[in-house]
DNA sequence: TAACCCGGGATTGTTGACAATAATCGAGTT
DNA sequence: AACTCGATTATTGTCAACAATCCCGGGTTA
Protein backbone atom coordinates (compact mmCIF):
# COMPACT_ATOMS: atom_id res chain seq x y z
CA UNK A 1 0.00 0.00 0.00
CA UNK A 2 1.68 3.17 -1.25
CA UNK A 3 -0.64 5.50 0.98
CA UNK A 4 -1.63 4.69 4.19
CA UNK A 5 -4.56 7.18 4.56
CA UNK A 6 -7.64 5.08 4.45
CA UNK A 7 -9.55 7.14 2.17
CA UNK A 8 -13.08 6.49 2.36
CA UNK A 9 -14.59 5.12 -0.88
CA UNK A 10 -16.89 7.65 -2.21
CA UNK A 11 -19.68 6.40 -5.28
CA UNK A 12 -18.84 8.83 -7.45
CA UNK A 13 -15.25 7.09 -6.94
CA UNK A 14 -16.64 3.76 -7.33
CA UNK A 15 -18.11 4.65 -10.79
CA UNK A 16 -15.18 6.41 -11.69
CA UNK A 17 -13.40 3.51 -11.72
CA UNK A 18 -16.01 0.96 -13.12
CA UNK A 19 -16.03 3.47 -16.11
CA UNK A 20 -12.53 3.84 -16.36
CA UNK A 21 -11.90 0.70 -16.48
CA UNK A 22 -14.68 -0.47 -18.47
CA UNK A 23 -13.42 1.87 -21.31
CA UNK A 24 -10.06 0.74 -20.96
CA UNK A 25 -10.92 -2.94 -21.36
CA UNK A 26 -12.94 -1.84 -24.43
CA UNK A 27 -16.35 -2.89 -22.81
CA UNK A 28 -17.41 0.23 -23.82
CA UNK A 29 -17.18 0.73 -27.21
CA UNK A 30 -15.62 3.91 -28.76
CA UNK A 31 -18.32 5.89 -30.82
CA UNK A 32 -20.73 4.28 -29.41
CA UNK A 33 -23.47 6.31 -27.80
CA UNK A 34 -24.35 5.43 -23.84
CA UNK A 35 -27.51 6.61 -21.74
CA UNK A 36 -27.11 7.62 -18.52
CA UNK A 37 -30.05 5.10 -17.22
CA UNK A 38 -28.38 2.23 -19.07
CA UNK A 39 -24.48 3.16 -17.61
CA UNK A 40 -26.41 3.35 -14.00
CA UNK A 41 -28.18 0.34 -14.05
CA UNK A 42 -25.35 -1.44 -16.00
CA UNK A 43 -22.72 -0.48 -12.57
CA UNK A 44 -25.52 -0.28 -9.96
CA UNK A 45 -24.96 3.43 -9.07
CA UNK A 46 -27.24 6.55 -9.45
CA UNK A 47 -27.26 9.62 -11.42
CA UNK A 48 -25.53 11.76 -9.17
CA UNK A 49 -22.88 10.38 -8.60
CA UNK A 50 -22.46 8.99 -12.45
CA UNK A 51 -22.60 12.04 -13.58
CA UNK A 52 -19.72 13.09 -11.22
CA UNK A 53 -17.96 10.22 -12.55
CA UNK A 54 -18.82 11.07 -16.37
CA UNK A 55 -17.35 14.82 -15.83
CA UNK A 56 -14.31 13.70 -14.59
CA UNK A 57 -14.21 11.40 -17.29
CA UNK A 58 -14.92 13.68 -19.88
CA UNK A 59 -11.98 16.71 -18.52
CA UNK A 60 -9.37 13.45 -18.74
CA UNK A 61 -10.52 13.21 -22.57
CA UNK A 62 -11.66 9.52 -21.86
CA UNK A 63 -15.28 10.55 -23.15
CA UNK A 64 -17.30 13.58 -24.98
CA UNK A 65 -20.27 14.83 -23.60
CA UNK A 66 -22.66 16.75 -25.80
CA UNK A 67 -25.62 18.41 -23.72
CA UNK A 68 -29.01 16.32 -24.23
CA UNK A 69 -27.69 14.53 -26.36
CA UNK A 70 -25.62 11.56 -24.18
CA UNK A 71 -21.91 10.45 -24.20
CA UNK A 72 -19.96 8.48 -26.10
CA UNK A 73 -16.25 7.02 -25.61
CA UNK A 74 -13.68 8.44 -27.90
CA UNK A 75 -12.42 7.13 -30.77
CA UNK A 76 -9.02 8.26 -31.45
CA UNK A 77 -7.50 7.82 -34.59
CA UNK A 78 -4.75 6.53 -36.10
CA UNK A 79 -3.22 9.89 -36.31
CA UNK A 80 -4.13 11.04 -32.92
CA UNK A 81 -2.48 7.65 -31.61
CA UNK A 82 0.68 8.71 -33.17
CA UNK A 83 0.64 12.19 -31.56
CA UNK A 84 0.16 10.80 -28.38
CA UNK A 85 3.08 9.03 -28.51
CA UNK A 86 4.96 11.63 -29.65
CA UNK A 87 3.47 13.25 -26.21
CA UNK A 88 4.79 10.36 -24.39
CA UNK A 89 8.30 11.02 -26.04
CA UNK A 90 9.02 14.04 -24.28
CA UNK A 91 7.33 13.26 -21.14
CA UNK A 92 8.57 10.28 -20.71
CA UNK A 93 12.17 10.96 -21.53
CA UNK A 94 11.75 14.16 -19.10
CA UNK A 95 10.47 11.67 -16.17
CA UNK A 96 13.22 9.45 -16.83
CA UNK A 97 15.73 12.22 -16.38
CA UNK A 98 14.85 13.11 -13.65
CA UNK A 99 13.90 9.36 -11.97
CA UNK A 100 17.85 8.96 -12.72
CA UNK A 101 18.28 12.05 -10.42
CA UNK A 102 15.87 11.01 -7.89
CA UNK A 103 14.94 7.50 -7.79
CA UNK A 104 15.87 6.10 -4.81
CA UNK A 105 18.56 2.91 -4.58
CA UNK A 106 16.06 0.78 -3.41
CA UNK A 107 13.51 1.88 -5.71
CA UNK A 108 16.03 0.88 -8.64
CA UNK A 109 16.25 -2.22 -7.19
CA UNK A 110 13.07 -2.94 -7.22
CA UNK A 111 12.84 -1.69 -10.98
CA UNK A 112 15.17 -4.08 -11.47
CA UNK A 113 13.77 -6.60 -10.15
CA UNK A 114 10.67 -6.17 -11.93
CA UNK A 115 12.37 -6.72 -15.32
CA UNK A 116 14.11 -10.02 -13.84
CA UNK A 117 10.17 -10.91 -13.87
CA UNK A 118 9.05 -9.27 -17.14
CA UNK A 119 11.56 -11.89 -19.01
CA UNK A 120 10.22 -15.04 -16.92
CA UNK A 121 7.35 -13.60 -17.93
CA UNK A 122 7.90 -13.61 -21.86
CA UNK A 123 9.49 -16.60 -21.85
CA UNK A 124 6.92 -18.73 -20.53
CA UNK A 125 4.16 -16.69 -21.85
CA UNK A 126 5.25 -16.81 -25.48
CA UNK A 127 3.45 -13.82 -27.18
CA UNK A 128 0.74 -13.85 -24.38
CA UNK A 129 0.65 -10.10 -26.05
CA UNK A 130 -1.22 -9.68 -22.26
CA UNK A 131 1.09 -9.85 -19.59
CA UNK A 132 3.65 -8.33 -21.59
CA UNK A 133 1.32 -5.03 -22.32
CA UNK A 134 0.83 -4.86 -18.48
CA UNK A 135 5.02 -5.66 -17.88
CA UNK A 136 5.38 -2.45 -20.06
CA UNK A 137 3.04 -0.56 -18.09
CA UNK A 138 4.41 -1.55 -14.76
CA UNK A 139 7.95 -0.46 -15.75
CA UNK A 140 6.95 3.19 -17.02
CA UNK A 141 4.36 3.56 -14.46
CA UNK A 142 7.53 3.29 -12.39
CA UNK A 143 9.84 5.62 -13.74
CA UNK A 144 7.12 8.12 -13.99
CA UNK A 145 6.03 7.87 -9.85
CA UNK A 146 10.14 7.31 -9.92
CA UNK A 147 10.48 11.19 -11.49
CA UNK A 148 8.96 12.84 -8.07
CA UNK A 149 7.40 15.26 -10.34
CA UNK A 150 3.87 15.12 -8.78
CA UNK A 151 2.41 17.16 -11.70
CA UNK A 152 4.29 15.34 -14.50
CA UNK A 153 3.41 12.00 -12.85
CA UNK A 154 -0.36 12.89 -12.80
CA UNK A 155 -0.01 13.54 -16.48
CA UNK A 156 1.00 10.75 -17.74
CA UNK A 157 -0.41 8.54 -15.09
CA UNK A 158 -3.91 10.07 -15.13
CA UNK A 159 -4.33 11.26 -18.74
CA UNK A 160 -2.17 9.56 -20.92
CA UNK A 161 -1.52 6.08 -20.21
CA UNK A 162 -5.10 4.91 -20.13
CA UNK A 163 -5.60 6.45 -23.36
CA UNK A 164 -2.45 4.75 -24.74
CA UNK A 165 -4.00 1.07 -22.26
CA UNK A 166 -6.97 1.12 -24.06
CA UNK A 167 -5.87 0.62 -27.62
CA UNK A 168 -3.11 -1.48 -26.24
CA UNK A 169 -5.72 -3.88 -24.74
CA UNK A 170 -7.45 -3.83 -28.17
CA UNK A 171 -4.32 -4.03 -30.39
CA UNK A 172 -1.23 -5.66 -28.06
CA UNK A 173 0.59 -2.68 -29.88
CA UNK A 174 3.92 -4.27 -28.28
CA UNK A 175 4.01 -7.48 -29.70
CA UNK A 176 6.63 -8.62 -32.07
CA UNK A 177 9.61 -6.79 -30.20
CA UNK A 178 8.98 -8.09 -26.82
CA UNK A 179 12.49 -9.13 -26.50
CA UNK A 180 13.57 -5.91 -28.40
CA UNK A 181 11.95 -3.74 -25.98
CA UNK A 182 12.93 -5.37 -22.52
CA UNK A 183 16.63 -4.87 -23.94
CA UNK A 184 15.70 -1.21 -24.35
CA UNK A 185 14.39 -1.25 -21.08
CA UNK A 186 17.12 -2.77 -19.20
CA UNK A 187 19.44 -0.39 -20.90
CA UNK A 188 17.53 2.39 -19.24
CA UNK A 189 17.92 0.93 -16.00
CA UNK A 190 21.51 0.91 -16.11
CA UNK A 191 21.35 4.54 -16.97
CA UNK A 192 19.21 5.37 -14.39
CA UNK A 193 21.56 3.34 -12.04
CA UNK A 194 23.96 4.99 -12.89
CA UNK A 195 22.32 8.41 -12.57
CA UNK A 196 23.38 9.42 -16.09
CA UNK A 197 19.89 11.30 -16.68
CA UNK A 198 20.71 12.83 -19.83
CA UNK A 199 21.62 9.07 -21.25
CA UNK A 200 18.09 8.02 -19.53
CA UNK A 201 16.33 10.66 -21.20
CA UNK A 202 17.93 9.57 -24.55
CA UNK A 203 17.23 6.41 -24.30
CA UNK A 204 13.78 6.84 -23.59
CA UNK A 205 12.80 8.95 -26.04
CA UNK A 206 14.39 6.72 -28.30
CA UNK A 207 12.26 3.48 -26.73
CA UNK A 208 9.07 5.15 -27.78
CA UNK A 209 10.23 6.42 -30.93
CA UNK A 210 10.56 2.89 -32.04
CA UNK A 211 7.55 1.79 -30.05
CA UNK A 212 5.95 4.73 -32.69
CA UNK A 213 7.25 3.21 -35.45
CA UNK A 214 6.42 -0.48 -34.84
CA UNK A 215 3.39 0.77 -34.78
CA UNK A 216 3.47 3.01 -38.20
CA UNK A 217 4.54 0.14 -39.48
CA UNK A 218 2.09 -2.08 -39.03
CA UNK A 219 -0.64 0.29 -39.77
CA UNK A 220 0.95 1.02 -42.86
CA UNK A 221 1.16 -2.67 -43.70
CA UNK A 222 -2.84 -3.07 -42.97
CA UNK A 223 -1.64 -5.62 -40.03
CA UNK A 224 -3.51 -3.00 -37.77
CA UNK A 225 -6.11 -1.35 -38.02
CA UNK A 226 -8.09 1.24 -35.46
CA UNK B 1 -16.00 32.90 -32.14
CA UNK B 2 -14.12 30.17 -32.78
CA UNK B 3 -16.83 27.30 -32.93
CA UNK B 4 -19.54 28.11 -34.18
CA UNK B 5 -21.07 24.85 -32.70
CA UNK B 6 -23.79 26.83 -30.85
CA UNK B 7 -22.93 24.34 -27.41
CA UNK B 8 -26.03 25.11 -25.03
CA UNK B 9 -24.62 26.40 -21.84
CA UNK B 10 -25.14 23.84 -19.04
CA UNK B 11 -25.28 25.22 -15.12
CA UNK B 12 -22.24 22.33 -14.71
CA UNK B 13 -20.39 24.45 -17.29
CA UNK B 14 -21.39 27.45 -15.45
CA UNK B 15 -19.89 26.62 -12.52
CA UNK B 16 -16.80 25.05 -13.97
CA UNK B 17 -15.89 28.57 -15.32
CA UNK B 18 -17.14 30.19 -12.57
CA UNK B 19 -14.95 28.18 -10.20
CA UNK B 20 -11.74 28.23 -12.55
CA UNK B 21 -11.75 31.93 -12.83
CA UNK B 22 -11.77 32.28 -8.94
CA UNK B 23 -9.46 30.27 -8.45
CA UNK B 24 -6.97 31.57 -11.22
CA UNK B 25 -7.46 35.14 -10.65
CA UNK B 26 -7.15 34.47 -6.56
CA UNK B 27 -10.59 35.04 -5.35
CA UNK B 28 -10.05 31.52 -3.55
CA UNK B 29 -7.17 31.54 -1.51
CA UNK B 30 -4.53 28.33 -1.71
CA UNK B 31 -5.18 26.59 1.21
CA UNK B 32 -8.54 28.11 2.46
CA UNK B 33 -11.16 25.43 3.15
CA UNK B 34 -13.83 25.78 1.65
CA UNK B 35 -17.95 24.61 1.97
CA UNK B 36 -20.09 23.45 -1.28
CA UNK B 37 -23.22 25.53 0.41
CA UNK B 38 -21.15 28.88 0.40
CA UNK B 39 -20.02 27.76 -2.95
CA UNK B 40 -23.63 27.88 -4.13
CA UNK B 41 -24.83 30.61 -2.66
CA UNK B 42 -21.95 32.82 -3.92
CA UNK B 43 -22.51 32.10 -7.43
CA UNK B 44 -25.98 31.40 -7.65
CA UNK B 45 -25.71 28.02 -8.28
CA UNK B 46 -27.47 24.75 -6.41
CA UNK B 47 -24.87 21.79 -5.55
CA UNK B 48 -26.08 19.13 -8.16
CA UNK B 49 -24.04 20.83 -10.80
CA UNK B 50 -21.56 22.33 -8.29
CA UNK B 51 -20.48 18.68 -7.48
CA UNK B 52 -20.02 17.98 -11.47
CA UNK B 53 -17.53 20.96 -11.69
CA UNK B 54 -15.66 20.12 -8.16
CA UNK B 55 -14.87 16.45 -10.07
CA UNK B 56 -13.72 18.30 -13.17
CA UNK B 57 -11.72 21.04 -11.24
CA UNK B 58 -10.30 18.37 -9.06
CA UNK B 59 -8.87 16.10 -11.85
CA UNK B 60 -7.42 18.76 -13.14
CA UNK B 61 -5.67 19.27 -10.13
CA UNK B 62 -7.09 22.67 -9.12
CA UNK B 63 -8.33 21.94 -5.74
CA UNK B 64 -8.38 18.98 -3.71
CA UNK B 65 -10.86 16.96 -2.02
CA UNK B 66 -11.48 14.82 0.92
CA UNK B 67 -14.62 12.73 1.29
CA UNK B 68 -17.30 14.49 3.91
CA UNK B 69 -14.07 17.22 4.90
CA UNK B 70 -14.65 19.35 1.85
CA UNK B 71 -12.46 21.22 -0.59
CA UNK B 72 -9.45 23.36 -0.88
CA UNK B 73 -7.87 25.24 -3.33
CA UNK B 74 -4.05 23.52 -3.94
CA UNK B 75 -1.60 24.83 -2.90
CA UNK B 76 1.36 25.01 -4.77
CA UNK B 77 4.79 25.11 -3.41
CA UNK B 78 7.67 26.69 -5.04
CA UNK B 79 9.46 23.42 -5.98
CA UNK B 80 6.52 22.25 -7.79
CA UNK B 81 5.99 25.57 -9.58
CA UNK B 82 9.61 25.13 -11.09
CA UNK B 83 8.50 21.11 -11.79
CA UNK B 84 5.84 22.66 -13.91
CA UNK B 85 7.96 24.83 -15.62
CA UNK B 86 10.49 21.51 -16.61
CA UNK B 87 6.87 19.80 -17.77
CA UNK B 88 6.36 23.18 -20.18
CA UNK B 89 10.12 22.85 -21.62
CA UNK B 90 9.44 19.89 -23.18
CA UNK B 91 5.64 20.19 -24.23
CA UNK B 92 5.82 23.24 -25.46
CA UNK B 93 9.69 22.50 -27.32
CA UNK B 94 7.22 19.51 -29.04
CA UNK B 95 3.89 22.33 -29.67
CA UNK B 96 6.72 24.92 -31.40
CA UNK B 97 7.64 21.64 -33.55
CA UNK B 98 4.96 20.61 -34.37
CA UNK B 99 3.20 24.47 -35.17
CA UNK B 100 5.96 24.65 -37.70
CA UNK B 101 5.42 21.85 -39.67
CA UNK B 102 1.54 22.67 -39.62
CA UNK B 103 0.56 25.69 -38.69
CA UNK B 104 -1.16 27.71 -42.05
CA UNK B 105 0.47 30.91 -43.12
CA UNK B 106 -2.45 33.03 -42.26
CA UNK B 107 -1.84 31.65 -38.97
CA UNK B 108 1.88 32.32 -38.83
CA UNK B 109 0.91 36.16 -40.04
CA UNK B 110 -1.82 36.88 -36.95
CA UNK B 111 0.76 34.99 -34.67
CA UNK B 112 3.13 37.89 -35.57
CA UNK B 113 0.62 41.01 -35.85
CA UNK B 114 -0.34 39.74 -32.14
CA UNK B 115 3.47 40.43 -31.11
CA UNK B 116 3.08 43.64 -32.52
CA UNK B 117 0.69 44.81 -30.51
CA UNK B 118 2.34 43.52 -27.63
CA UNK B 119 4.97 45.61 -28.18
CA UNK B 120 2.56 48.63 -28.33
CA UNK B 121 1.11 47.08 -24.93
CA UNK B 122 4.39 46.56 -23.18
CA UNK B 123 5.42 50.47 -24.48
CA UNK B 124 2.17 52.01 -23.34
CA UNK B 125 1.37 49.97 -20.24
CA UNK B 126 5.35 50.42 -18.62
CA UNK B 127 5.07 47.39 -16.47
CA UNK B 128 1.43 47.09 -16.23
CA UNK B 129 2.33 43.01 -16.23
CA UNK B 130 -1.22 41.72 -16.40
CA UNK B 131 -1.56 43.15 -20.03
CA UNK B 132 2.14 41.49 -20.45
CA UNK B 133 1.08 38.43 -18.58
CA UNK B 134 -1.69 37.69 -20.62
CA UNK B 135 -0.06 38.26 -23.74
CA UNK B 136 2.39 36.06 -22.98
CA UNK B 137 -0.32 33.73 -22.61
CA UNK B 138 -1.58 34.42 -26.18
CA UNK B 139 1.14 33.68 -28.01
CA UNK B 140 1.94 30.36 -25.79
CA UNK B 141 -1.96 29.68 -26.71
CA UNK B 142 -1.69 30.11 -30.13
CA UNK B 143 1.43 27.70 -30.39
CA UNK B 144 -0.42 25.08 -28.80
CA UNK B 145 -3.55 24.82 -31.10
CA UNK B 146 -1.18 25.64 -33.67
CA UNK B 147 0.74 22.14 -33.40
CA UNK B 148 -2.56 20.71 -34.47
CA UNK B 149 -1.87 17.79 -31.73
CA UNK B 150 -5.37 17.82 -30.02
CA UNK B 151 -4.08 16.08 -26.89
CA UNK B 152 -1.07 18.20 -26.86
CA UNK B 153 -3.17 21.09 -26.58
CA UNK B 154 -5.47 19.97 -24.44
CA UNK B 155 -2.88 19.64 -21.93
CA UNK B 156 -1.01 22.37 -22.27
CA UNK B 157 -4.25 24.87 -22.42
CA UNK B 158 -6.62 22.74 -19.83
CA UNK B 159 -4.14 21.72 -17.52
CA UNK B 160 -0.88 23.17 -17.32
CA UNK B 161 -1.73 26.94 -18.03
CA UNK B 162 -4.38 27.64 -15.64
CA UNK B 163 -2.25 26.60 -12.94
CA UNK B 164 0.96 28.78 -13.98
CA UNK B 165 -1.57 31.96 -14.52
CA UNK B 166 -2.89 30.92 -11.22
CA UNK B 167 0.46 32.32 -10.10
CA UNK B 168 1.01 34.48 -13.05
CA UNK B 169 -1.46 36.67 -11.82
CA UNK B 170 -0.42 36.89 -8.13
CA UNK B 171 3.28 37.27 -8.93
CA UNK B 172 3.43 39.09 -12.02
CA UNK B 173 5.70 36.37 -12.89
CA UNK B 174 6.99 37.68 -15.97
CA UNK B 175 7.41 41.27 -15.06
CA UNK B 176 11.39 42.29 -15.04
CA UNK B 177 12.41 41.16 -18.49
CA UNK B 178 9.52 41.99 -21.04
CA UNK B 179 11.41 43.48 -23.53
CA UNK B 180 13.73 40.58 -23.30
CA UNK B 181 10.59 37.83 -23.75
CA UNK B 182 9.09 39.92 -26.60
CA UNK B 183 12.42 39.17 -28.57
CA UNK B 184 12.56 35.40 -27.63
CA UNK B 185 8.79 35.36 -28.73
CA UNK B 186 10.26 37.14 -32.37
CA UNK B 187 12.86 34.89 -32.74
CA UNK B 188 10.68 31.61 -32.45
CA UNK B 189 7.92 33.28 -34.58
CA UNK B 190 10.67 33.71 -37.36
CA UNK B 191 11.95 30.01 -36.61
CA UNK B 192 8.07 28.99 -37.41
CA UNK B 193 7.58 30.91 -40.34
CA UNK B 194 10.69 29.39 -41.74
CA UNK B 195 9.43 26.02 -41.29
CA UNK B 196 12.05 25.32 -39.36
CA UNK B 197 11.11 22.86 -36.45
CA UNK B 198 14.11 22.28 -34.82
CA UNK B 199 14.93 25.30 -34.35
CA UNK B 200 11.61 26.26 -33.13
CA UNK B 201 11.76 23.88 -30.24
CA UNK B 202 15.18 24.64 -29.23
CA UNK B 203 14.16 28.35 -29.47
CA UNK B 204 11.12 27.84 -27.39
CA UNK B 205 13.13 24.98 -24.48
CA UNK B 206 15.57 27.62 -24.03
CA UNK B 207 13.02 30.93 -23.85
CA UNK B 208 11.10 28.84 -20.68
CA UNK B 209 14.09 27.79 -19.33
CA UNK B 210 14.64 31.22 -18.98
CA UNK B 211 11.59 32.04 -17.46
CA UNK B 212 12.12 29.45 -15.23
CA UNK B 213 15.37 30.85 -14.39
CA UNK B 214 14.74 33.90 -13.95
CA UNK B 215 11.68 32.93 -11.18
CA UNK B 216 13.96 31.05 -9.65
CA UNK B 217 16.24 33.46 -9.30
CA UNK B 218 13.68 36.44 -7.73
CA UNK B 219 12.87 33.11 -5.06
CA UNK B 220 16.41 32.83 -4.10
CA UNK B 221 16.48 36.16 -3.69
CA UNK B 222 13.36 36.94 -1.12
CA UNK B 223 11.51 38.94 -3.92
CA UNK B 224 8.79 36.26 -4.60
CA UNK B 225 7.20 34.32 -1.75
CA UNK B 226 5.04 31.52 -2.57
C1' DT C 1 -1.99 19.51 32.96
C1' DA C 2 -2.47 16.88 28.99
C1' DA C 3 -4.40 13.28 26.56
C1' DC C 4 -8.49 10.82 25.49
C1' DC C 5 -13.25 9.87 24.66
C1' DC C 6 -17.67 11.09 23.22
C1' DG C 7 -22.03 13.36 21.75
C1' DG C 8 -24.04 17.64 19.14
C1' DG C 9 -23.90 20.09 15.12
C1' DA C 10 -22.71 21.03 10.68
C1' DT C 11 -21.28 19.47 6.26
C1' DT C 12 -21.01 16.29 2.65
C1' DG C 13 -22.83 12.24 -0.02
C1' DT C 14 -26.90 10.30 -2.02
C1' DT C 15 -31.38 9.80 -3.70
C1' DG C 16 -35.61 10.27 -6.35
C1' DA C 17 -38.75 13.42 -8.48
C1' DC C 18 -39.43 17.41 -11.62
C1' DA C 19 -38.42 20.52 -15.60
C1' DA C 20 -36.13 21.63 -19.91
C1' DT C 21 -34.18 20.33 -24.12
C1' DA C 22 -32.99 17.87 -28.33
C1' DA C 23 -33.61 13.69 -31.23
C1' DT C 24 -37.23 11.20 -33.64
C1' DC C 25 -40.99 10.09 -36.20
C1' DG C 26 -45.07 11.26 -38.87
C1' DA C 27 -47.87 14.24 -41.63
C1' DG C 28 -48.31 17.58 -44.98
C1' DT C 29 -46.48 20.03 -48.88
C1' DT C 30 -43.67 20.88 -53.00
C1' DA D 1 -40.56 10.81 -53.96
C1' DA D 2 -38.05 14.02 -51.26
C1' DC D 3 -38.09 17.65 -48.11
C1' DT D 4 -39.74 20.62 -44.40
C1' DC D 5 -42.15 21.42 -40.37
C1' DG D 6 -44.25 20.24 -36.02
C1' DA D 7 -45.73 17.38 -32.07
C1' DT D 8 -44.18 13.54 -29.34
C1' DT D 9 -41.14 11.10 -26.54
C1' DA D 10 -37.28 9.86 -24.38
C1' DT D 11 -33.19 11.58 -22.40
C1' DT D 12 -30.64 14.85 -20.00
C1' DG D 13 -30.23 18.83 -16.73
C1' DT D 14 -31.76 20.54 -12.30
C1' DC D 15 -33.50 20.70 -7.84
C1' DA D 16 -34.62 20.01 -2.87
C1' DA D 17 -35.03 16.71 0.83
C1' DC D 18 -32.86 12.68 3.31
C1' DA D 19 -29.03 9.94 5.23
C1' DA D 20 -24.23 9.17 6.38
C1' DT D 21 -19.94 10.94 7.93
C1' DC D 22 -16.63 13.84 10.00
C1' DC D 23 -15.21 17.99 12.86
C1' DC D 24 -15.26 20.29 17.35
C1' DG D 25 -16.04 21.44 22.00
C1' DG D 26 -16.88 19.74 26.68
C1' DG D 27 -16.14 16.57 30.01
C1' DT D 28 -13.49 12.91 32.10
C1' DT D 29 -9.44 10.33 33.47
C1' DA D 30 -4.49 9.18 33.93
Amino acid sequence: MPEAIAQTYTRADEAFDCLQTAIVKGDLVPGEKIGEVELCSRFNLTRGPLREALGRLESRGLLVRRPHAGVKVVSVSADELMELYRIRETMEGLAARQAAERMTDQEIADLSATLDSHERMIEQAQGQAYYQAEGDYDFHHRIATGSRNTKLAQMLLGDLYYMVRMYRYRLSTSSGRPHMALGEHRRIVEAIAQRDGELAEFLMKRHIHAARKNIEKKIQQGELTI
